[in-house]
DNA sequence: CCGCAATATGTTAGCGTTCACATCGCCTCG
DNA sequence: CGAGGCGATGTGAACGCTAACATATTGCGG
């Protein structure tokens, strides 16, 4: 932009000059009302056109006393479902006539996230979705619920919070079930970090399968989502020949896990099986292919969107809604060597 | 929150008549002027959290005639790279006392990028940081910067326009020559998209490597950055035994390409190597794990939000400023076969 | 102890909207 | 033909803040 280009951005009066009326009637040719003649609202709009004129948001939130803001907050933006789930939101909430504020907290610490907070409050969104399974934002809930309208994205919410989510446990459920059926009755968990809502509920919809089914639980070992932490882990269960199937938390450490697998001589899935969670788009085209549990992100955050907006119109807080998630069979689950 | 529970907020003057002073005097306390009397502004911070105050962004933004906002346009925000591009520009503009609007676009059609191009500028940000190296954005840019400050996040900027990037031709150079290195003399690119700058320049980077070792292009084949694409270039790529490398425009396709090789019976790296391009957080943990180029994003945000501010600040528009990538060395590619 | 600078605080106006209400034609109908 | 009503438009105030200026209060030299 060239400095002393533009003056000041024209305003309603300058419009309402132009065309020849009041500022009143360029309000309401502007917000749609039906009570202005045709000819009058052509006059108006082709002085909006002509003037480039933009309705000024602050001084309407200052009147209107409402923002038109929804805030999401939410963590590992870097990340395929966080992602996806930030850009469904911002859309929807588009399409809702909401400005989506994204508000991505990248490192996990109480501060950064209630700085976010404050951040969000700041801007005076009309209600905040939290995007964060974490436990730690538990407790913040309640205070924040005070001040805004809160939607939680969360499998497993806290008593009469309003929250929408997808059904983890059922996930893990199924990922867990299909290992038995293929005929494993020794079957690892790589678990997402101690923390984690859905990492919780993934460990325990494992462990209920494995419960239903009266088998033992395999080894268990404490990944932090990483690849990383994955190729740790397939390190750890490689060396136990007893284990012929593994349950990842997610895909990224199913990845890793594999990575492991193969470099301890041990072929996936003909020696050992593995199931990930959350089918990212590469999943179908590693190698092997990845057998895992579908999460539909998208679907999700127009949920939010839709519960949030009901919330800012008349407050209800309705129960919880769980999306069922799906399993996705591929190659790198196969039956029991025998 | 619980209806009726609150009344509206309060205003600086609901804290100037509790701390018995004018609102004026909050208003210094507030904006840190160093015109108070130490004993009124504990009064008046008193006042503040006793009643929860929160100055009015839009009330502030109406008198001073300044948003105090950025807004950031990205597509792709289920990928690593945009992902965390965006949470980088959005940590250093609120460190650089910005509001960061995150708009996420995600799928590339004109319409939705103007539309979204709209939303930015209704909500009056002082710069547009166009995170979108994409073609079809370079047209919209000229317009653009007439009404706003602009920053393109790119790394083929056309003359004039302010831009930070990453040097993705230099990052190609480096792919390829290091294959010529390990003595590959046939070496395949699967492309990016037509329309995408990164992609053009990864794909004239690996011609201006082989062109300056005289060695002839191999076989090309264009893909969408998705790694099924990838897998279908892989399987066309496996058919030709003459090619030993394959350069990849990105990790996703590298990988897929990747998957189609071990299904034809090509090892990695032992018959075929690849490289890939990005360094994703899981290219480290494939299977072979992934030599590639390493971009930095976060640090490319934070010069994106550096950039914008001086350009606010001073409206001049420097040299555009290039990062280097890094190739990261790792198991997928290997000397030539003999 | 007066006067004047410097410091601390207050007063007023106005940013660009919307809201509530007033006004102005014009048509309908008794 | 005049009262009443309705549709179209205008007027004034207010939202919560900051900028500019006005005023009070303090300290200090002469």
């Amino acid at each position: 932009m060239v400095r002393g280009e533009s003056k000041n951005a024209p305003s309603m009066a300058d419009v309402a000059a132009r065309a020849g009326v009041s500022h009143q009637t360029v309000s309401r040719v502007v917000n749609g009302s039906d009570a202005v003649r045709g000819e009058t609202r052509d006059r108006v709009l082709a002085a909006i056109d002509e003037l480039g004129y933009r309705r000024n948001k602050s001084a309407r939130a200052l009147v209107t006393r409402r923002s038109g803001r929804l805030g999401l907050l939410y963590t590992q933006p870097h990340l395929y479902g966080p992602g996806t789930l930030a850009a469904s939101v911002h859309q929807a909430g588009q399409k809702a006539g909401y400005d989506v504020i994204l508000s991505p907290v990248p490192h996990l610490e109480a501060t950064s996230a209630e700085r976010a907070i404050e951040a969000l409050l700041d801007d005076a969104v009309e209600a905040v979705l939290l995007g964060v399974s974490h436990q730690s934002f538990e407790d913040l809930v309640a205070q924040l619920a005070a001040t805004v309208e809160v939607v939680m994205i969360h499998s497993d919410p806290p008593a009469g919070v309003r929250s929408v989510g997808i059904d983890q446990h059922a996930g893990a459920v199924l990922a867990t079930q299909y290992l038995l059926d293929l005929g494993h009755r020794t079957i690892a968990h790589v678990a997402g970090p101690v923390g984690w809502i859905d990492a919780r509920q993934r460990r325990e919809g494992w462990l209920a399968a494995l419960r239903d089914s009266d088998v033992a639980p395999g080894p268990e070992i404490f990944g932090d989502w990483s690849s990383r932490s994955g190729y740790e882990a397939g390190a750890e269960i490689a060396r136990d020949p007893s284990v012929t199937a593994v349950f990842a938390a997610n895909d990224s450490m199913a990845l890793g896990v594999i990575r492991a697998l193969h470099e301890a001589g041990r072929r996936v899935p003909q020696d050992v099986s593995v199931v990930g969670f959350d089918d990212v788009p590469d999943a179908a085209y590693l190698w092997p292919p990845l057998t895992t549990v579908r999460q539909d992100f998208a679907s999700l955050g127009e949920l939010a969107v839709e519960v949030a907006t009901k919330a800012i119109a008349d407050g209800t807080v309705e129960t919880p809604a769980l999306l069922a998630p799906e399993l996705v069979v591929r190659a790198s689950a196969a039956r029991k060597p025998s």
